[in-house]
RNA sequence: GCCGGAGUGGCGGAACUGGCAGACGCGCCGGACUCAAAAUCCGGUGGGAGCAAUCCCUUGAGGGUUCGAGUCCCUCCUCCGGCACCA
């Protein structure tokens, strides 16, 4: 009988003691670097999304050992950040304290369920031995002039009491905590991952990655091709507003101007009438974050007319510039050309402020229709026109009416551009990288500010700026980081002139930490290097990382960024971090994502100790496609139970039998269409349908009390290595062989020429609809196949009596016989 | 609103380049073993009509292409995920 969890002991403790899962770092000849997302470690333990990742990632590992790559599976903890400092000032335990535990907790949790790793390998971003190099990755990085310091507003959480990413926000509020979210302006770090933008687009057509996370990340960067344009003032001509627009062929349709509320130029346009209402405007804008202003609810435009006129150059006319929130600072120039018969969003301001609307554009065949394009008069109703039809073309645009707008456009761009007033641009979405974090649970950013010399970088030997140990860590709500609060701490001699000087109280983004581990990982017994260059050479970059999508932007786009910026500096060889990408789906129940908060959460301990690890793996594998995740239901997991027993039962069978060899044609021929199509399915990550088409194997083999033989049930042995490898392994050795199962790369292939039977069953339709299905030889041909059918039963009864007016005949496939009656 | 993805039995899900829809599993029904139950084993199981052979219907809805559509095209509906006043 099958017991599962002394198996399992025997074989976690066999693996470790023999090292089964630590590759030959510096000799292995076929190195293969599978890395999954590493977790952050929560005090409340390992989730079961957290397993469905690792373990679909396993069996990817497994296999790929199993067909002989030296197959490096690392693992680590991502123990920064607020996550942790917010769940310490939770339970009122101090992170330093609290994430050891926490990593125990998963460690322990981890190693029982049988997964793959090099434990002799691990990385843990909290450790001053690993965060040391994340100083130093700043340092470089500051040394190539890729980090700057810059005063920002920022969105800032007046419950987390620090400033968030804009990704952190959602909806106006609080990624962590729900609370609405400000705007403050900070002196903060940033990383200029804007000078990476084209590379880490144009690198999207050939890096191997799941097509929903390259397009996510096209969406973040947001390339769009337009043109800056120039406007001059009416009060001074040799002041201008730039804009950025992607409808230059529009320009004869700006009637307004509409400014960001911070933009610098609305001081000087504004005029003295108008500067009491301006001003207060700015300042209420000023008073919503970031976000809130983004807010979808109320799309309500607002804006005040700041009194000043600009020159459209297309029209030679006077336009008033407003402001108004509903144009961001941090898009383009801060500026726009309001063209209200041709963007929604203009459209409803000049509705709202009673401002002139002029279509420029119109469908062709209303073109057609005109004698003078250059003077239209046209209907809009409650929209703005902004159908991008085939051949739209433009009117009322003086010289360039008529002309298609592609065309149209190019050409007002041209011209503008004789005049010093505009040329083409392109834009992006993306912005930079702001790192500083005024918390405490993070790396210090080693900088030293002196008042000699400025700012000056730690020097890489004085490398780790320790996080101290700081007893009161709750941020305040003054924006003071708590480390600046610490004195001995900031204190510190200027390395450049020896004077007093004052350390950098940000800690670093937690991002940054998960940017390089991966990095990190083939050289942690390095310490006095991040990653030694032979073992980078052989092992980076990784071959296949499997994570979630909801990482597709951000770690992914900042991890390549850093990879880039890395390889640009000589650190690297290669400039693009993971050649393979997958995202696994999502583990759902009843219906909903698992969360503490709907009381849905599953403790894969729990299931652990009743089922085993194996029989939870290949449930979890087997409940839906990986890559599209699904509904973990208690009851399912009976079938992958069964099957594991009974497959015991089978081996268990076979090995007192003492039968050996193939004596089954049928049976033999199935191995080789099971070993065709585990196969494939393991290189698509198919994992539920391998596990389907091992589960038919064993009954086929089992087939009505069949005892199968050694022979037929090897293959089934080691295709279940990557699922079950605990079972898997004793059944190896109940077969009688010395060594692991993992060491031998016994993976099976098939033989073409067993795949093939003589005689195929060929289904026989009429009209399409199936009536029979007849034997025929391999390959016969119609005249025999069409004969044989007209014999059949099923098919005469449909074909008697009408006429055949056509055959198909798809040999090896279906015949189907068209009949009128 | 925009960008992804998905709608198939009671349930989770299969179906390669258009070619026998529902693999595999859960559940359910029947049988064997048992004093009995559990476990195990064997068989059945999309819906409808019929004693039956057999026939009809069926992949979110509606149209289309095709000898043939879950698969391709058009229109629409629903759900999930992401982005969201990006000029």
């Amino acid at each position: 009988m099958y017991e599962p969890t002394p198996t399992e002991q025997k074989w976690q403790g066999l693996w470790a003691e023999q090292r089964t899962n630590e590759p030959d770092l510096d000799g292995a000849e076929h190195p293969y670097y599978n890395l999954m997302m590493f977790p952050y470690p929560s005090a409340e333990g390992l989730h079961v999304g957290n397993l469905y990742a690792f373990t679909g990632a396993d069996f990817h590992g497994r296999y790929r050992r199993l067909r002989g790559l030296d197959v490096f599976q690392p693992i680590g903890f991502d123990a920064f950040g607020i996550h942790s400092e917010n769940y310490a000032l939770k339970v009122n335990v101090h992170p330093m304290e609290l994430i050891p535990r926490s990593i125990e907790t998963f460690t322990r949790q981890l190693e029982r369920a049988g997964i793959m790793y090099d434990w002799s390998h691990t990385v843990t971003t909290t450790d001053p031995a690993y965060y040391r190099w994340t100083q130093w990755i700043f340092l470089q990085l500051f040394k190539a002039g890729l980090a700057e310091k810059k005063e920002a507003p920022v969105n800032w959480c007046p419950s987390c009491k620090t400033v968030l990413a804009n990704e952190q926000v959602e909806g106006g509020k609080c990624e962590r905590c729900g609370t609405e979210v400000g705007q403050r302006l900070l002196s903060q770090w940033f990383f200029r991952i804007t000078d990476y933008t084209e590379k880490l687009l144009a690198n999207l057509d050939w890096i191997d990655w799941s097509a929903s996370t390259l397009t996510a990340q096209r969406n973040w960067i947001g390339r769009s091709d337009g043109a800056l344009l120039r406007f001059r003032l009416a009060s001074d001509p040799d002041e201008t507003i730039e804009v950025f627009t992607t409808r230059p062929d529009t320009l004869f349709g700006a009637t307004f101007m509409v400014l960001a509320p911070e933009h610098p130029l609305v001081d000087s346009l504004t005029t003295d009438e108008r500067r009491a209402e301006v001003s207060a405007y700015r300042d209420a804008a000023a008073a919503v974050d970031l976000v809130e202003r983004l807010k979808t609810d109320d799309k309500t435009k607002t804006g005040v007319f700041t009194g000043g006129f600009a020159i459209n150059p297309a029209t030679g006319l006077e336009i008033p510039v407003w402001i108004a929130d509903y144009v961001l600072m941090e898009y383009g120039t801060g500026a726009i050309m309001a063209v209200p018969a041709h963007d929604q969003r203009d459209f409803e301001f000049a509705r709202q402020y009673g401002l002139d609307i002029r279509p420029v554009v119109a469908s062709p065949d209303l073109v057609e229709q005109t004698i003078d394009p250059s003077s239209v008069s046209l209907e809009l109703g409650d929209q703005a026109f902004v159908e991008h039809a085939e051949g739209e073309r433009l009117i009322n645009s003086g010289e360039f009416s008529g002309l298609t707008a592609v065309e149209g456009g190019a050409r007002i761009v041209a011209s503008l551009g004789e005049q010093g007033l505009g040329e083409p641009q392109v834009n992006y979405r993306l912005h930079d990288w702001c790192i500083s974090r005024q918390r405490y649970w993070g790396p210090p950013i080693p900088i030293i500010y002196c008042d000699e010399c400025g700012t000056v970088p730690v020097p890489e030997a004085d490398l780790p700026v320790l996080l101290p140990h700081v007893e009161q860590f709750k941020p305040g709500d003054d924006g003071i980081a708590p480390l600046a609060k610490a004195e001995s701490f900031y204190r510190a001699t200027c390395p450049t002139c020896g004077r007093e000087a004052r350390r950098e109280t940000d800690v670093s983004d937690t991002f940054l930490d998960s940017a390089w581990y991966f990095l990190r990982y083939p050289s942690t017994d390095f310490d006095d290097r991040p990653m030694d260059e032979a073992r980078t050479d052989r092992w980076l970059a990784v071959d296949m990382y499997i994570g979630g999508e909801e990482h597709a932007v951000l770690h992914l786009l900042y991890s390549r960024f850093i990879t880039m910026a890395l390889h640009d500096l000589g650190h690297v060889p290669f400039e693009e971090p993971y050649e393979r990408f997958r995202k696994h789906g999502l583990i759902i129940r009843d219906g909903a994502k698992m969360s503490k908060s709907k009381g849905n959460v599953v403790n894969p301990d729990e299931y652990i100790d009743r089922y085993g690890a194996d029989t939870f793996r290949t449930y979890l594998m087997f409940l839906g496609p990986y890559q599209e995740g699904g509904d973990f239901r208690e009851a399912g997991i009976a079938g992958p139970q069964r099957f594991l027993s009974r497959t015991f039962d089978a081996v268990e069978a076979a090995v007192e039998s003492g039968q050996t060899g193939f004596p089954d044609p049928d049976v033999e021929r199935v191995i080789h269409q099971t070993i065709r199509q585990v196969t494939g399915d393991f290189e698509s990550l198919s994992f539920n349908t391998a596990i389907a088409a091992l589960m038919e194997l064993l009954n086929v083999l089992r087939a009505s009390g069949r005892v199968p033989t050694r022979d037929e049930v090897r293959p089934l042995v080691v295709m279940l290595g990557p699922i079950a490898p605990h079972l898997a392994e004793e059944l190896w050795e109940m077969l009688g062989k010395e060594s692991s199962l993992f060491e031998q790369a016994p993976w099976p292939d098939y033989d073409p020429s067993k795949l093939i039977t003589d005689t195929v069953d060929l289904p026989v339709q009429v009209n399409g609809k199936l009536r029979g299905t007849i034997t025929v030889a391999r390959g016969a041909d119609e005249t025999t196949v069409s004969q044989a059918a007209l014999a059949d039963e099923g098919v005469k009864r449909h074909t008697d009596g009408v006429e055949i007016v056509k055959t198909i005949y798809i040999p090896d496939r279906l015949l189907n016989l068209v009949v009128r009656s």
